[in-house]
DNA sequence: AATCAAGAAGTTTTT
DNA sequence: CTTCTTGATT
């Protein structure tokens, strides 16, 4: 028997073995899935000959990609050089979209490779536009709402006229027009949104049969993850990837479909066997993850959902600790409950066989802050997946919206967000005019701009301060073009002739120059190299390698399973445009000369990767954010302004310029980059290491922990208020419940606030325990001494719960802990450093760093001495005794080593004064300065 | 055009 | 409690 099949149930086996034909495993909570998944393409490599690049995995998050492909790597040891391609969606799509798009283009008219990729935010700036143009109030009809529309409409395949054509009322009518506004703005913008990616990848393998079939040969064996939670055009997608081969795995568990908002369709699943008449079906039935108490809890929670095939979860885990109740006076206590818990679970930990770790979950974000003050009041270190992305904050968006439209100078939003950030005089009545000019005239703001500067259509002040933002933004494309000394003088006519631009710009070579002068970016610590940028943006692409090992592997494959065409086509080869080559070929009907953007457009798509730079190449990616910091004012902006913030945001730059070095050196483009900005997400930071984790309940899927607390569950939060009105919202409520249940091995602990406030307002309100604590079998339940009032858990609300054995009846006398802020006492606290933790987003993680720390596959070093921004009432800050007093020597990330000079006022806002050596006196703010004593 | 103050509104989950 | 928007002021 092949050693992939060993200590597998035999259903496992099965799975596994199942390779060819279609497949339908239904794989039920902790029940091995992932095992089977990533020992099957094992199997397929090891035992079937196949080459490994001919196998592609599709997952939802590239959290899981990430989760598989090190697993994957695993069980094949380091042997192997070639790799399945292991993705999420959208990351596959816009690898295929990047390569393949421009096969949808028709007479010239289409996207093309450069496309620019929008988020949310962008989308929402879009629509806001759209709506200004219809004349219609944003408050009557929310940008978010129309958007929420669109997405809809996008994910169940309906295109604006179709929307129409359905539309009842009037404001559907509008949602159309809205609709229709922002598919145009996308096009004439050249970008996509994240509906789109998959959208535009459907349309493209629909379309071309050349482009189709080239994937078809390539991957021969797929497999789709969480296919309960695929909507419309991902099913497509998985069909067209089936292609006739028909060597289709796909794995889910109806009861895990929580995804259905953004227009997963759990019919997908139940349907397989529909679509695919000959699929074989293979159950996981037995979970290895939960004991009996925890399994028999969860399911009979879910079972209490009508639209549901039923399965008989079991597991060998018998009895097992009582789920636990903790039913707190309000939010704070409940906070203080889980880390009191929490720090006396880790402080026992020393006695077992595993690392301790530990989850809490969540239904919203914004539950995290009562959790994370009180962790770190109890000096617990944990992490925090989600939450706000750490490209979303406004600095580093900037930066990367000034690279986004170097790409894409049609990028509109980009346009928009840099165009005057740094303020340089570009102001609200200059940008409207600029757009109505675009409008109008059909032409991008980008290419308004030149013409205004041209035609001199704007007041001189206006025209002096747009030029300089253009001549910013070509210089910077310039940079990026190959051999451009020769190239500018050719082009020069070519724009000219074009666009009218006035000619080259000898600032440019200045620019691209190495200027060494300003040594704003220290060179990158040693650290950060070998740190996993994001490892499913570059698993599965190495083609280099992979290609000289398949051709290998099918010479020595008992039964040749490859042909060579498929094993030597690479869809993500390298595209290497020579700079002096024709450019590529241009239809009949639009045979203008190439222009310096087409030529610089194909620079940046160039994978082309010198290792050195020769006077000439094009610029490096940390040289064109230096580029961009310097020249555009933003670094010099910040430093003006000579705030703690300001401070912190320059570090976070600095940061950028960090990645933008690891990426370069992993030899990622300009474009790759952007991708993986624009599609990693936080949730992906997740590190198995660590002890403490907290995160949503959708961000927990996947997951497993000893000790697992549920919070917050209380009818409007858990369910969540909007789901109250529709059945089949609560039923996916129920489901997300059951799949946070499943994720405890060993220990749950449910928890509720009697009392929550919310958006901080002075008036807490009474909560109502959720339904689903009252789907939990009473005697599967034990309460940890919930205080004051009888619980109300199980027993509807306010009655007794008397009967539940090992329960006391609540209050002090049991002598429980009474948590509560007030009750402690602070002054011990005080002297005490911060607790620290690392955080994949957020405010409360302190630098892009720590981010990318985070994602590697260790646990981050914790530093000492970092701030936090995000929650105030928080371990005080130090103060007269132990802050910095005058005369003590200290030394700042960014000025160096200095002393003390003067101190005022106290705790948060200490203000000391420094002398620093090199860059005399600041004034800071000691709590956010990061100050580190000599 | 830019800055600052007051006010309003907002919290589901994610690629 | 926060973030964003709006409005007034220079």
């Amino acid at each position: 028997m092949s050693h992939l099949l060993e200590n597998m149930n035999p259903q496992q086996q099965e799975g596994i073995r199942s390779v060819d034909g279609p497949v339908l495993l239904l794989a039920g909570a902790g029940s091995g899935k992932t095992r089977v998944v990533t020992h099957r393409i094992a199997y397929l490599i090891e035992e079937r000959g196949v080459p490994a690049d001919a196998i592609l995995a599709v997952t939802f998050t590239n959290k899981a990609a990430k989760e598989m492909s090190e697993r994957v790597d695993k069980i094949l040891g380091h042997s192997s050089l070639a790799k399945p391609t292991l993705a999420t969606f959208h990351s596959f799509c816009v690898r295929v979209l990047r390569r393949d798009i421009e096969a949808l283009r028709t007479n010239g008219v289409g996207l093309t490779r450069t496309f620019a990729i929008y988020d949310e935010t962008d989308q929402q700036a879009v629509v806001k536009q759209a709506l200004k143009r219809l004349g219609i109030d944003d408050k009557q009809l929310k940008p978010r709402v129309a958007l929420g529309r669109i997405s809809w409409a996008k994910n169940h395949m309906i295109d604006p006229q179709e929307y129409f054509l359905a539309s009842t009322n009037p404001l559907e009518e509008k949602i159309a027009h809205i609709f229709e506004i922002y598919k145009k703005e996308l096009f004439k913008a050249n970008a996509l949104d994240f509906d789109d990616l998959l959208l535009e990848t459907v349309r493209l393998l629909k379309s071309s049969s050349e482009v189709r079939e080239r994937y078809n040969r390539k991957y021969r064996y797929v497999m789709i993850d969480e296919y309960q939670d695929t909507n419309r055009p991902q099913y497509e997608l998985m069909k067209l990837l089936a292609g006739s081969h028909h060597n289709i795995c796909v794995v889910g568990d109806e009861d895990q479909s929580i995804y259905s908002w953004r227009g997963a369709d759990i019919k997908n699943i139940l349907d397989f066997e529909k679509d695919f008449p000959n699929s074989k079906t293979i159950r996981l039935e037995q979970n290895y993850r939960s004991t009996q108490i925890i399994l028999e809890g969860a399911s009979a929670v879910v079972a209490q959902n009508t639209q549901r095939k039923g399965k008989n979860l079991w597991t060998a885990r018998e009895g097992g600790s009582m789920i636990g109740y903790y039913e707190a006076p309000d939010g704070e206590n409940e906070a203080l409950f889980i880390a009191d818990r929490i720090n006396t679970y880790l402080k026992a930990s020393g006695n077992l066989e595993e690392p301790p770790r530990c989850a809490v979950l969540y239904r919203t974000n914004s539950q995290s802050r009562l959790v994370e003050e009180a962790l770190r009041r109890y000096q617990v270190q944990y992490h925090m997946v989600g939450g706000f992305s750490f490209y979303d904050r406004a600095e580093v968006k900037d930066i990367l919206s000034y690279m986004k439209l170097v790409q894409n100078t049609n990028d509109s939003i980009a346009l928009g967000r840099v165009v005057n950030s740094p303020p340089r005089g570009i102001g609200k009545t200059t940008m409207e005019t600029l757009e109505r000019m675009a409008l109008t005239t059909g032409i991008s703001t980008w290419d308004a701009i030149g013409r205004a500067i041209e035609d001199r259509l704007l007041p001189a002040r206006a025209l002096t301060a747009l030029a300089g933002f253009k001549r910013l933004i070509d210089d910077a494309r310039a940079m990026l073009g190959a051999d451009f000394a020769a190239k500018l003088t050719e082009d020069v006519g070519g724009l000219a002739a074009e666009d009218g631009d006035t000619g080259f710009d000898p600032s440019a070579f200045e620019a691209a120059a190495p200027a060494e002068e300003e040594d704003d970016f220290p060179p990158v610590e040693g650290n950060g190299s070998d740190t996993s940028f994001d490892t499913s943006f570059n698993f599965g692409f190495d083609f280099g390698p992979s290609e000289e090992v398949s051709t290998i592997a099918a010479e020595n494959a008992t039964a040749p399973v490859t042909d060579v065409d498929a094993a030597s086509f690479n869809p993500f080869a390298p595209v290497v445009l020579k700079a002096n080559a024709p450019t590529l070929k241009r239809s009949a009907a639009d045979n203008k000369p190439a222009s310096a953007q087409d030529r610089a457009a194909e620079r940046i798509m160039s994978d082309e990767k010198p290792a050195f730079r020769a006077p000439g190449d094009p610029a490096t990616l940390p040289e064109l954010i230096k580029f961009l910091n310097d020249r555009s004012g933003y670094i010099r902006a910040l430093e003006e302004e000579a705030t703690p913030e300001s401070f912190s945001r320059i570090e976070n730059l600095k940061e950028l310029a960090n990645a933008a070095q690891d990426a370069q050196e992993r030899g990622e483009t300009l474009h790759e980059f952007l991708d993986h900005a624009a599609l990693v997400s936080d949730a992906d930071s997740y590190s198995a290491e660590a002890r403490v984790t907290l995160m949503t309940l959708h961000a927990a899927k996947g997951l497993e922990f000893p000790l697992v607390f549920l919070t917050g569950m209380e009818e409007g939060l858990f369910p969540h208020s909007r789901t109250f009105t529709d059945p089949v919202g609560l039923e996916e409520e129920r489901r997300l419940c059951y799949v946070g249940m499943t994720r405890a091995m060993d220990t749950l602990v449910m928890t509720r606030a009697r009392y929550r406030r919310r958006y901080g307002s002075d008036m807490p309100e009474a909560s109502v325990p959720s339904r689903f604590l009252e789907e939990v079998p009473q005697r599967l339940v034990e309460d940890l001494g919930s205080p004051g009032q009888r619980p109300s858990f199980n027993s509807g609300y306010g009655n007794s719960y008397g009967n539940r054995p090992g329960s006391g009846s609540g209050g002090h006398e049991n002598g429980e802990r009474h948590y509560s802020y007030e009750d402690e006492d602070q002054s011990g606290s005080r002297s005490r450093p911060a607790a620290t933790s690392t955080r994949a987003g957020g405010s409360s993680m302190d630098n892009i760093a720590n981010f990318f720390a985070a994602r590697g596959q260790s646990v981050p070093s914790f530093k000492a001495g970092q701030k936090f921004s995000r929650p105030k009432l928080d371990v005080p800050a130090p103060t007269g005794k132990t802050g910095l007093q005058q005369g003590v020597r200290v030394r700042h990330p960014k000025y160096g080593e200095g002393m003390v000079f003067r101190r005022e006022g106290d705790g948060d806002d200490a203000k000391i004064t420094v002398q620093f050596q090199q860059h005399g006196v600041k004034k800071l703010v000691e709590k956010f300065a990061q100050l580190e004593r000599l």
